[in-house]
DNA sequence: GTGGTCTAGACCACC
DNA sequence: GTGGTCTAGACCACG
């Protein structure tokens, strides 16, 4: 199976935290659907240009998570989770970055108003981007 | 001068970013005038209670960003900002977090309807506690 | 004939072994009886719905165990266990269980009254359930 | 601080489950208090003759599981756990090999006052050993 | 083939 | 000095 993920070399953001990222996106919103065999660790270093350690860390940090189940000599799946608990957990990953928006623009003293303002520019300018490729960082 | 500044701890965020953070909201808000004397580097590390170079770490970074100016044997001071500078400056810093958050509702397949939804739940709460210390994170 | 093996796949332990042990429980309590003919590995495989080749480690180090006897193009039977080295076999398997718990008990500090405290509600719990399936991992 | 480790190369336990199960053994059980500093990756991988990235691991597994704090450039902390949560855990880990080894018995069809006689006969042993090293594995 | 462990060393960021 | 990331490759265990 092959999954599109997009790696910024140039972030500070480390690379494994930019595959777990992604990856757990895709799972949390039914993307990759339960059962599903991801690639092998090595076959998806390749493909990432990475090393094999890297992958292994991003299989097993999700692994510890209950977002995948691996089993030696086999491969690594997509775990099972409730339905109720996937809600929840997209809704608190959107939620945090909610908050964090906010209190950045309450500590810089800005009205609610000039807030909802900014915030229906952006989803106006990122909704009309989808499909493009908008969601990488 | 006492500056009100929230260390978390136990954020895997760097500590020197904690404070840089806060410190250019507070004088890019206009909260810490122009021309205002901050502390010294050991009197505000003794206040953080974190060590000096920290604290020599996040005048230096805000000096390079022309918010502060050091004068040698005086000590650091709140640089003059421009009007249109500021505003620019804070509606970036803004936009940016609130680009994030809806990078991350995207890439979980949220409607722009649902993310709007979500969002004003999260700015009554938040515009609600304001004041109680709503800022940190 | 029928084995009856419980499979847990989410556990770490891995399937040969899980198989493995179970087998030889019955094998040195007398359950399955000396002369026993074993089902076919490819049977097995299927019946516990993991592969041949699982099953093949599994008779093969059974086998070296002494505990079971292959002949060619016959299958595979249960072996003459030795009255008295069943005794010290079934001993060991469960010495080495109770010294390792001991171990865990002693690193942790605990008393020897406090340990045996636990035991007593351990054994109280498992003898109670004994017969509905109290054996699996 | 010097964390006494006994590693045994021969055994099939991997390596840094050895140091984890000891370090969590002594951090749970209070024998290295709360808050305490404990040697950096380097030292304690020199000291214990194995790789920085081995140690590594098992401070990031326990502060995963809770009982560690690590700082950026500071070094790894004993974190701070509930009394009661203390409790739990320690009876949980004794628990475990407790159940695991009545398992065993059961399923080699012990009764209850054999094992019984069994296990004191361990007991007996093992409180008599205290002391002149009876956890290591 | 698969994942699991471990090494020796590099380079970076933080304090 | 500290921890954090990443590499390239080795060897083992599992199916």
């Amino acid at each position: 199976m092959w999954i599109p993920i997009q790696i910024n070399e140039s972030s500070a953001e480390p690379l494994y935290h930019q595959i777990e990222t992604q990856l757990r996106s895709m799972i949390v919103s039914g993307q990759i659907g339960e059962g599903t065999l991801l690639p092998s660790i090595r076959e998806f270093a390749g493909s990432l240009n990475c090393s094999a350690i890297t992958v292994r860390r991003v299989y097993q940090d999700l692994e510890n998570e209950g977002l995948l189940r691996t089993k030696q000599g086999t491969g690594t799946f997509v775990a099972k989770v409730e339905e109720s608990q996937r809600g929840a957990f997209k809704q608190t990953l959107v939620m945090e970055a909610l908050e964090a928006a906010a209190d950045a623009a309450i500590s810089l003293q800005y009205s609610k108003e000039e807030l909802l303002d900014l915030f229906m520019q952006v989803l106006g300018r990122k909704y009309e981007d989808k499909g493009k490729g908008g969601d990488q960082k």
